[in-house]
DNA sequence: CATCGTATGCAAAACGATTTGCATTGCCGG
DNA sequence: CCGGCAATGCAAATCGTTTTGCATACGATG
């Protein structure tokens, strides 16, 4: 069980560690018969590096961290876990095939245990404004990058998930058969709640429609949108569509309009963006966007390498956001 | 950003590394009054040990792995996606908090990636027989314990998830209303589905009806149990309520059972195991039982460490399941 | 006064790799 | 025959801790 060492290796295939070392890693030549003996002596022994010192001389830790503003589990949390997790899933894959482990990290108060953890780098989903968790790696120095913008940190690199074309997508797919489409945001500052609203007040502008736009507080969930919803419907019975791109929210509209009398999508048409179970499984099922989760996460870990080699990343072509129409919005 | 090192910190406080060790370590006596010096040093120069160095020297990553047999990201992925990631996102937390960071293991080849990944244990979520990842950790000699008990492993410690209890639960709900209750399982071998139908055999032995039980290929996800079930209902016609623990399954037996003309829940009475998003959201919503995942997360961690100290594990109580009786199941 | 325990701290040896700077050998061209 | 270069490999330093085995000083005890 007592795994042998680089020291034993050399010394069964009657050469030094450093030759060794060298066979492996490939950074200077070796004799091809030599390199061959010690493979083969290596295979037979079990040998494998230890990772513990590899990395205390080459500094890295091998591992990256995948975090997220949003409560993990309280109230709010399963609203977010569905996204949250579709990227960590994939950005698991892709870790792992560039030889780092993903490392999930609740957003636990920064000071507490969070010391205790010491990564290569850090990918923040869909970070907001002084957001703690982007705060706290980077002031420790640690790459991050992050998975939309991080507003008002023009020096994070990010992976663009198309927030505007995804508000133009799910706006003009409304506009199509609707006149005055309202939209849900929440309240936290994050990009693409900006990059949303921007584009709901240009195309109401577009159309000539005065904007009719509401956000709520995320930690309220599907209640506090049917809420909020049924009153917003109230006031502006004009509204014939709704553009709710927090799935938990447009899952409380849906509550809100049958309650109303003006169940979705006849009295009422509706479209989200994260193509997740809460928008498949919802009766009607919701329109939503595909936001290709699996390449943004793939592409923000390749910015992420990127980063905390200090190279210039390679950009990647992330598919643009597709529409998927459901009952939600039929015309 | 140079992080300074321990003999940095030494020289400023006047004292040898080794005190400095011992100041944070508390294996040795430090005058107090020395320590103050060198912890207020510390605090001011920014100190924090090097974990790499630290572990080289005590042997440990620091991490857990967190892994599931099941496809993270295939067509039967979803399926599974809520339940192995509402662990995660519980087990995250508490590894954070027991200073452990959870990395998250897709199901690759082992031997491909995964050579490159140093843990200290891992987890692996309800595994069955002979199972990939259990054993290429087990054999590595890699702490392993298991959510589920591990099929034929009888050395792998586990958290019991409390499947014949859970089965109890649902079998016990859905019979008191009705005469014929079948079950649909899957193919894969799993304690869960172990002690499921066994708990399925002993209350139709107890209730005097013969048993109808069927098992699903996993992959197939709901359209293939839709199919299934379909069949099963139509060669026996007498079944008035199904147990359907894979809540995949259960999605697919609500379309069969509208098919066949016999609506959920009047036509038929209907449970499921995973209390997730698919049982919450689907029309009718389904009965299903809160599993504690949260508290079964904790118990496996602090399992896992136990074993990874070689101490012996104090035994956890995690509340016993709890039925959640929703529509699916309406007498 | 000799001895002994206690309090305090240091030097040095791990931990197991990687990497740098030589050393040796053999061969070639001039 | 000699200078130089390519091929091959090793010794030793390094990464930043933790831990073990001593060292010193000092007061108390017989």
């Amino acid at each position: 069980m007592a795994r042998s060492t680089i020291v034993e290796l050399a010394k069964a295939a009657g050469v030094s560690p450093t030759t060794v070392s060298h066979a492996f890693s490939g950074r200077r030549y070796v004799d091809p018969e030599t390199k061959a003996r010690i493979v083969a002596l290596a295979d037979k022994m079990g040998y494998r590096a230890n990772p513990r010192a590899r990395r205390l001389r080459t500094g890295g830790a091998g591992i990256i961290a995948l975090a997220s503003s949003m409560p993990f589990a309280v109230a709010a949390g399963p609203a977010r876990l569905g996204f949250l997790m579709e990227i960590a899933a994939a950005a698991a894959v892709t870790a792992l095939s560039r030889h780092l482990a993903l490392c999930l990290v609740p957003p636990l108060e920064p000071d507490s245990n969070l010391d205790a953890l010491e990564v290569d780098g850090a990918i923040i989903v869909e970070p907001m404004v002084e957001d703690r968790l982007l705060d706290f790696f980077s002031a420790r120095g640690v790459p991050v990058v992050s998975i939309g913008r991080a507003p008002g940190r023009k020096d994070i690199p990010s992976v663009d998930i198309q927030s505007t074309a995804t508000a133009r997508l799910m706006l003009e797919h409304l506009g199509a058969h609707s006149r005055r489409v309202g939209l849900i945001t929440g309240a936290q500052r994050r990009n693409s709640y900006i990059e949303t609203e921007a584009a709901y007040a240009a195309f109401a502008a577009e159309r000539g429609f005065s904007p009719i736009a509401l956000r709520i507080d995320e930690s309220g969930g599907e209640s506090e949108a049917a809420a909020a919803a049924e009153r917003l419907l109230r006031s502006n019975p004009g509204i014939d569509a709704l553009c709710v791109p927090v799935d938990a929210f447009a899952r409380g509209v849906l509550d809100a309009a049958r309650l109303l009398g003006r169940p979705v999508p006849h009295g009422l048409r509706l479209a989200t963006r994260y193509d997740g179970m809460r928008a498949k499984l919802a009766t009607p099922p919701l329109t939503a966007v595909n936001l290709h989760l699996d390449q943004v996460a793939e592409a923000a870990i390749d910015l992420l390498i990127a980063a905390m080699e200090g190279k210039e990343p390679q950009r990647h072509a992330i598919a643009p956001p597709l529409l998927v129409a459901r009952e939600s919005s039929a015309a």
